[in-house]
DNA sequence: CTGGGCTGAT
DNA sequence: ATCAGCC
């Protein structure tokens, strides 16, 4: 008897995934736009972190040797990326760039380059406004509180790449639902997308689906600098999901997110009936045991209780084989998690060739102490200001950079953990073992170093002093023999300061919608009797900088100047009833629901 | 001679 | 305290 439990899909969602293009290089170029036309990488130690395509034309690419890619690419240009704090605040910008269109604070950072929005109810409530005897003209309303910012575009079709490939749209009578809904996704997609280009001067490959999972799956379709929306199937109204399980069974088991290293080859074995070669190229996806989602699903005795005996282990994570069965069928209900206000643990590290003496790791303790206190105050200090607003006599001096007055600690890390990798000792026959292996200690994060008064520097001297140097002789009572690759210094266990949440809520929230304010205003259609069309100020949101890689998106351009360019208040507009203000008649429903609204 | 982080589970 | 997973 088969007892697993199917979950009902969910498809009522709209999510989107973005992958800026190469970001550590698109950093670097943001700055020094003359790098774009050269092969360009970033180091870390020995090897290229990332490239831009101009090197991996030439044959370059992520997590490669230093030494390869000189010998394949010797003009290759190439910046050292070790300290990453400038790629923190860039990730942390266009983070903040794409949250504040946002409605319902759903997004979500994974790494540097990655963020998820869950725009299902910006759809929703656009889907209602749509007039379906006019999809071709149809205005999407980006901000909840004002009609008329937004942009036009064609409800007919989807804009950008689909999967399937040649997927034909249902005629305009007959289009369902759940088409229509992916293809509000797809046009507000390329709306921020470009807007991030035009603004932030970063480009990024997205997916548009109903999930985390096929959103961030599918944009890989077309990179860089792309939309893919993977559409559900027409004229089957009880399950979508056939799309998504035809795009998901030649996917590699390792390459779906949340099926790691360890379980793939778990998995390989069981198909193969054999270990399965080590696959040693990480870097490189390619396998020659190629085991795929389909083979794992279509086997004949793999179902969820099957897969946790397989995968199940010492330590593992309960309902592991029910997990992974969701991710076989393409279900995955996990929820773009809401923004938090302070992170879960910062940690410092640093690697090295050789750290075997005392003296030496002080030192390192003590740079990375400073490291961690600097990024403590930029990470967990908030200003003061939100919670009460104070009258305007302020200093009006807000330019130093690392300024920590009028700042309070948003959170108070409870917990100090120190952390080494020690290098294995070398076999017998001269070669060692590579281990990646570490050890860790924690201890109680003494109260001192939130001292805003105190300099970073006494601050890390203290704390390597009354409480690194004990700890590291916790975790190497030796005098010597130890060698260490690595060093991680670490605070965890956040504690909020009260009237502070974990997530984005009171005034977060508040916050957010400044930002989003504050994003749009530019887009804005201000008046109509200004001297700047607003058909220029729509027209600018995003589409201003096509290259040639999406067709569809101008006609958007050309629906404004239709709409307004011709005539200062065209016969086209309307005056609302309620407040009197002039606007295109396409935008009135809007505009009225803005009025009934709460 | 494989970076410097992050999260979450046990 | 450690592991597994993500970039």
């Amino acid at each position: 008897m088969d007892t697993r439990k199917i979950p009902s899909r969910k498809e009522g969602r709209v999510i989107i995934h973005f992958d800026y293009d190469c970001f550590y290089a698109a950093v670097f170029e943001a700055k020094n736009p003359s790098l774009k036309a050269l092969p360009f990488a970033v180091q870390q130690k020995q090897i290229i972190v990332t490239c831009n395509y101009e090197a991996r034309r030439r044959g370059l690419h992520k997590l490669q040797l230093i030494r390869d890619a000189k010998r394949i690419c010797p003009e290759v240009i190439i910046e050292l990326g070790e300290d990453i704090s400038r790629f923190r605040d860039a990730s942390k910008e266009l983070y903040k760039f794409i949250e504040a269109y946002t409605w319902n604070g759903k997004v979500e950072r994974l790494g540097f380059d990655e963020v998820w929005l869950d725009v299902t109810d910006m759809v929703d409530y656009n889907m209602e406004i749509l007039n379906k005897n006019d999809l071709e003209h149809s205005f999407f309303q980006v901000s909840r509180d004002d009609p008329t910012v937004g942009f036009d575009f064609d409800a007919t079709a989807v804009t950008g790449h689909t999967y399937p490939k040649d997927y034909s749209f249902p005629s305009a009578e007959a289009v369902d639902e759940a088409t229509l809904r992916l293809r509000l996704g797809s046009h507000l997609a390329i709306f921020v997308r470009h807007a991030l280009e035009q603004h932030k001067g970063y480009t990024a490959t997205v997916g548009i689906a109903t999930n985390k999972l096929l959103s961030k799956l599918v944009g890989n379709l077309h990179k860089p600098k792309d939309q893919t929306t993977l559409m559900p199937n027409p004229n089957t109204s009880g399950d979508h999901g056939s799309h998504a399980m035809a795009f998901l069974a030649d996917h590699e088991i390792g390459k779906v997110p949340g099926i790691g290293f360890k379980l793939a080859q778990k998995l390989r074995e069981h198909l193969l009936h054999r270990p399965a070669d080590f696959d040693q190229g990480l870097v490189y996806g390619g396998t020659k045991e190629r085991v795929t989602v389909g083979m794992v699903r279509e086997c004949p005795d793999v179902n969820s209780e099957m897969l946790e005996k397989l995968l199940a282990g010492p330590g593992s994570q309960h309902g592991i084989g029910y997990k992974v069965w969701c991710l076989l069928h393409a279900i995955d209900d996990s929820e773009v998690s809401q923004m938090r206000t302070v992170p879960r643990q910062i940690s410092i590290e640093d690697s090295y060739i050789r750290l075997d003496t005392l003296p030496e790791v002080l030192r390192e303790l003590n740079i990375l102490a400073k490291s961690l206190i600097t990024r403590m105050r930029i990470d967990l200090l908030g200003s003061d200001e939100q919670f009460e607003p104070v009258p305007s006599e302020d200093d009006p001096d807000e330019t130093r950079a690392p300024s920590t007055d009028g700042k309070k600690w948003l959170a108070h890390p409870k917990t100090i953990r120190l952390t080494t990798r020690p290098r294995q000792a070398m076999l017998p026959d001269g070669t060692r073992p590579r281990s990646f292996k570490r050890i860790s200690h924690s201890a109680p994060l003494p109260n001192f170093i939130f001292a805003l008064g105190e300099s970073i520097e006494s601050l890390a001297d203290k704390l390597v002093k009354e409480c690194l140097v004990g700890m590291f002789r916790k975790l190497h009572p030796e005098k010597a023999g130890w060698n260490l690759s690595l060093v991680n210094l670490a605070v965890t266990n956040m504690a909020e300061t009260a009237g502070n949440s974990k997530t984005a809520n009171g005034r977060d929230i508040s916050n957010m919608f400044r930002r989003q304010e504050d994003v749009l205003k530019d887009f804005r259609v201000t008046d109509h009797d200004d001297s700047s069309t607003p058909s220029e100020v729509v027209a600018d949101v995003g589409l201003k900088q096509e290259h040639g890689d999406e067709q569809q998106a101008p006609m958007v351009v050309d629906a404004v100047h239709d709409e307004w360019d011709d005539g200062s208040e065209g016969e086209d507009d309307a005056r609302c009833e309620v407040c009197g203000m002039s606007l295109p008649s396409f935008a009135m429903v809007a505009h009225r629901r803005f009025h009934s609204l709460p």
